[in-house]
DNA sequence: CTGAAAGCGCTAACAT
DNA sequence: ATGTTAGCGCTTTCAG
């Protein structure tokens, strides 16, 4: 009743309310030691009775950061991408930061704005999933001493700065391996775009399965493209009415597979193709044959790529380092379905 | 190479190199009229030379406000809470605002460790999903202008706020309606703690149906606890060996409905029960049978969430809304098994 | 059209 | 032990 100043009130009003100086208040603020124990009371009284509580958005600016960091994905409500928000922000909190959250949508134009954002908040760094390939953009901030580090992808345009990736290849070929251990000699390919990092790199993961195998590599098993429903189920029509059919499929992220599960479930046949899905998923034991699968760790890639960023603003100064974190392949069952008799 | 001066160029900098004052550089900054085009060009070519970038965080503490917003959740990598956060995300970039996300794995303590965090940087609004049933500390920020939304769950303590929440009761209701519809008469209810307020609407959306359809409350059949998975384990099993054990489910969340299924899964017996469950699942339509749930909307709750609080930023000072968001039945099998002859 | 001065809420550096 | 001054980077008066 009696404070009907605008806004909240601030350390001023508070040395007025307690009789001392500006100073005197931030010093029972925060802490700091050199105030007779009857002031510091008063002061704390007339905190308690204002309800004042600090600006520590005024404090940063003084002190010229702002103890946050954004972090730019493509879309929490993948799981993907949740789990690495999780692991980031952890590791934020940990080291008393707040965090920003962006979301590109896979739009690098939007990326780029959000990334403009954060950095005229002045965020000290970024965690980026990039959707873009040019980040020059960023080489001015970088030089300015924002801290940025990338997940899940490179940055695009030689920009150095620390990259923490699945082992995409490695973990595509272990997939591959493991079909053509069941005995698969015809295995598709299913991916996304070429265009995406990722995308590339697990299908250079299955040629080198193939090549190490002896194994030819047949385009006509291989579809590239959007994760787009309609798009798969004609591809697989396609290679299903091949001479020789794939025996096997390889999909090669979790949209993938799921689409390929709900295809093959529409069209069930006598001889279902065995199947190994790059991105483990929800449910995936419950489903008959379970879901074989090569999983990456986005919790892992979130905090190994905060970690290091957190190193950087600890004053780290050396070079960009590249981490690869291993996949784990998650046997279920449908990766371990036998090619059929005459096709083996 | 010139500028190696600490930190970024400022617009006294800018000032400095065009040879103007700093207001000329910040009305150039912010396209204010009533500048020659001949100086804005020259303002505008110190900006470039220097690699300028307006500092938002200063402008903002002059403004008074932040132009973000605080989102408290449980867990990004659930589900249900990045589908709303995406929303959140959505409502605070189209109204220029950027969102910190704090996470409060479900613990009170914590919740109120970030909203502190939040309000110390004087966010303008705050979308919480609270675990805490205690928000008195909330009261002195309101009173100071913070504007408050609650989704999924409403305030303890009695606090006026804007609050979504899907219509758990009724919900839970239609589920077990569904159930009993299909023949049931024993069905059992799954269910977190009653600590927890959804979870004590879906239970009382669950008695509301048996009442409604004249059948009687036997606490035998009902299990309220963590959703872990031993526990559910066990109380599946007491129930099993009842007398007259259930012949439908109802789960009332996600982790218990999927718990509950690896648990039929691991027993698979000839009278395998009906189940219905609380909140939609990824690759619930390709178990067989498909998991019949009762849908909440996420992003629905986020977005009506964020939306409240942008009204209330906006100026609105109406008294505080509840808004009760629908939920949606999915058939897709494992509801509509019907009871064994000689239990029905 | 342009600029000087004051101040947002706070802290660091220096008095007293 | 306490207070004064200056200033973080910007915008809002108000004067020229």
């Amino acid at each position: 009743m009696t404070d009907t100043r605008r806004g909240r009130p601030t350390m001023r009003d508070v040395a007025a309310a307690a009789g001392v100086a500006l100073k005197t208040v931030s010093r029972v603020v925060n802490g700091e030691p050199g105030v007779n124990p009857a002031t510091a009371e008063r002061v704390r009284e007339a905190i308690r009775r204002l309800g004042y509580r600090r600006n520590d958005s005024a404090r940063l600016l003084r002190a010229g950061r702002t103890a946050s960091i954004g972090l730019v994905i493509g879309d929490v409500s993948d799981r993907f991408y949740s789990g690495l928000s999780r692991a980031v922000e952890a590791v934020a909190r940990s080291h008393g930061h707040l965090l920003f959250t962006g979301i590109s949508e896979e739009d690098p134009a939007l990326e780029r704005d959000i990334v403009t954002a954060f950095c005229a908040r002045r965020v000290d760094g970024l965690v980026i999933v990039p959707a873009g390939t040019d980040h020059g953009h960023l080489r001015p901030e970088l030089e300015a001493g924002v801290a940025v580090a990338f997940a899940d992808r490179p940055p695009g345009s030689g920009l150095e700065a620390d990259t923490v990736l699945s082992d995409n290849a490695g973990g595509a070929a272990q997939g591959v391996a493991h079909l053509i251990r069941h005995g698969h000699r015809r295995i598709a390919f299913l991916g996304d775009s070429p265009a995406i990092f990722t995308a590339r790199e697990r299908l250079r993961g299955y040629r080198d399965a193939l090549a190490a195998a002896g194994l030819p590599y047949d385009e006509a098993l291989v579809s590239l493209g959007r994760p787009d429903p309609h798009r798969l189920r004609a591809a697989l029509a396609a290679m299903a009415a091949l001479p020789y059919p794939p025996t096997a499929l390889f999909t090669a992220n979790g949209l993938i597979t799921t689409h390929v599960l709900r295809a093959l479930a529409a069209r069930p046949g006598p001889d279902r193709p065995a199947l190994v899905g790059f991105d483990d998923l929800e449910l995936a034991d419950l489903l008959v044959p379970g879901v074989t699968v090569v999983a990456q760790d986005p919790a892992g890639l979130g905090r190994t790529a905060a970690e290091l960023l957190f190193r950087r603003l600890a004053g780290d100064r050396g070079p960009a380092q590249r981490v690869l974190l291993p996949t784990r392949l998650i046997v279920r069952g449908s990766g371990e379905i036998p090619p059929p008799a005459r096709a083996a």
